[in-house]
DNA sequence: CGCGTGTTGTTGAACGCTCAACCAAATCGC
DNA sequence: GCGATTTGGTTGAGCGTTCAACAACACGCG
């Protein structure tokens, strides 16, 4: 017998609705400003502070998809692009002869470095400046246990 | 003088990058999920739900626009999938001559009652089934406060 | 009234993402 | 060892979003 749905009650809807509002607005937020005062969406942005903290500013490309949380596809498009402005460079890997390393150039750096302030600038301003340091803590035990929930594994 | 950048310390990172792990994984399976079970992306979903929800099941365009918290643009270029698909249809507004009323057709109502007992369990599994009730209160009192800061009104 | 300004909505191009198909190399199983 | 499977990565088509430009209409103020 099919099972009834059980609806979402009223406070259930709100919090449902306020956290996608949330989301979209402080997401949309940041891009925009990204794309405005750097040139690059903020996927991008993340691509290139990922590999700007691994050793030899190199990655595989498999763990940069993890550690970005995309796509293979996605990230194989992206790298193109990056590629296609100079802030990464491909190289074979040693290892597996499928392999590719994604490295950050130095002009990549630069950018990166010269975007970085404002974007946590954007960060601190729409996210930490408006809540209680209480609410960060609470905000940070709910994301880790929901990408624990939805990955299966704690986020990086 | 220029002003020195405050980073962000260890735990703030940890929650930035954990917000954004788990609110991306969510939101990207349940795009996923909407678009397997009933061939439309989430936005397009939230469309369909706030204009069942209006009275005479119709909204001026800008209206929807804000309801969904999408540009307008963003909104005319979906409200032609969505007429093609025949989901909805236009009609002019009575009152405003430069003004158009999306209208949610018995099609694209039936079509969202069929997709929303699968979503909303969706929502339940990758949601609040991994919160406690208190995370719950929380994730809301959080997610208004962002949404007032970004937007500067309630979510509605 | 009539002119300027703001609002409503659409359009096309460029871009990023998804999905499925695919190739090549590594690994498993016997 | 050798075929079958799995893994790593790329590609192209189709879709959705953004951005800037635009057209049509409403409104305010002299």
């Amino acid at each position: 017998m099919a099972v009834m749905t059980r609806w979402l009650d009223p406070d259930e809807q709100r919090t449902w609705r306020a956290f996608l509002t949330a989301s979209r607005a402080l997401m949309d937020t940041l891009d925009r400003e990204l794309q405005r005062d750097a040139g690059m969406p903020h996927a991008y942005y993340e691509i290139l502070v990922r590999l700007s903290e691994a050793p030899d500013r190199r990655l595989r490309m498999s763990d940069l998809a993890d550690a970005t949380g995309s796509s293979r596809s996605r990230l194989s498009h992206a790298a193109a692009r990056l590629e296609a402005a100079g802030w990464i460079r491909r190289e074979e890997c040693p290892t597996d002869r499928r392999g590719q390393l994604a490295v950050l150039t130095d002009d990549g750096f630069a950018t990166l470095a010269a975007a970085a302030p404002g974007h946590v600038a954007g960060v601190r301003r729409h996210l930490f400046d408006a809540l209680s340091p209480a609410q960060v803590d609470q905000l940070r035990r709910i994301s880790e246990t929901l990408a624990e929930h939805l990955t299966g594994s704690r986020p990086n």
